[in-house]
DNA sequence: ACATATACAATGTATTTTACATATATACTT
DNA sequence: AAGTATATATGTAAAATACATTGTATATGT
């Protein structure tokens, strides 16, 4: 038997917690975002995974740890859709590397993807804009 | 026995869906963003949950709906943690209307998620920069 | 030679969020 | 009397995420 507003009423949800009465941590995050930082670093060139994990420590929010777990399975289902190719490669030295490509069908959701983020930028500029002349203006 | 990548595999996440070959309509939207929605709308005056889904359409992204299941939900579950509050209302005609308040601690959250909601503009502003420059020095 | 650390890839699963469907009751309009 | 708008609520399947765990190859220190 579930509860509506999660396991315990007055759980609070994932995206924060309470430090301490009155003070919360809160993460805003863009649902699927490392999807499209994937696109992006592959566009910009070929690469593995665990490299891949590195350089996109650049793209999401600071603080926040790439989990390699949901990473490779991510990569894999792009391969999967056709937006990703990938070959194994043994030419370098260490462990072999499963070396990811973007295709012309990733490019694209690439820009798509990077319009529908103009958008929520925009979205996001509102609230805050918003929020500020509230601040401003109350009392 | 599930699969990795979703149901079937190969099939498109829930935030973008191909409506014809190489063209996506991509949703990037920020997780709970209803939330900070709702309490900015609450700090600003109360009111009920019919008339905040009104309100909420200047808030959230262009041509998207309010849920009202979840929307009714999510207001319960303020309520459970002690960040808003509320009293049924019979003054004026029509269906009881059960009309909330911000709290003190909801005013907290509020501030917090406003800080939030920053940093997830900033890191968005980065991705469209590093973007934008890809797309000028490619090729 | 052996232990240990790190690079690299992958699977398993519970929880949370979301989309979508459905239920209920009142008031107003025609 | 029927239909529509107002108003609140629950049920549920699918998707996204966090977190845990497994497996293997290579490098490094002793």
């Amino acid at each position: 038997m579930r509860r509506s507003a999660g396991c315990c009423p007055g759980a609070p949800p994932r995206c924060r917690s309470m430090i301490r009465p009155g003070v919360w941590r809160v993460r805003a995050r863009v649902e699927r975002f490392i999807e499209p930082a994937i696109l992006l670093l592959l566009a910009e060139g070929s690469t593995h995974g665990y490299e891949l994990a590195a350089a996109l420590t650049d793209l999401i929010p600071e603080g926040e740890v790439v989990d390699m777990g949901n990473l490779y399975r991510l990569l894999r289902g792009l391969e999967a859709e056709g937006l990703v190719d990938s070959v194994w490669s043994e030419e370098v030295p260490g462990p072999t590397k499963r070396v990811y490509e973007l295709t012309e069908e990733g490019r694209h959701l690439l820009d798509d993807w990077s319009r529908s983020l103009e958008s929520a930028y925009r979205t996001i500029g509102r609230f805050l804009e918003r929020y500020e002349h509230y601040v401003r203006t109350k009392d």
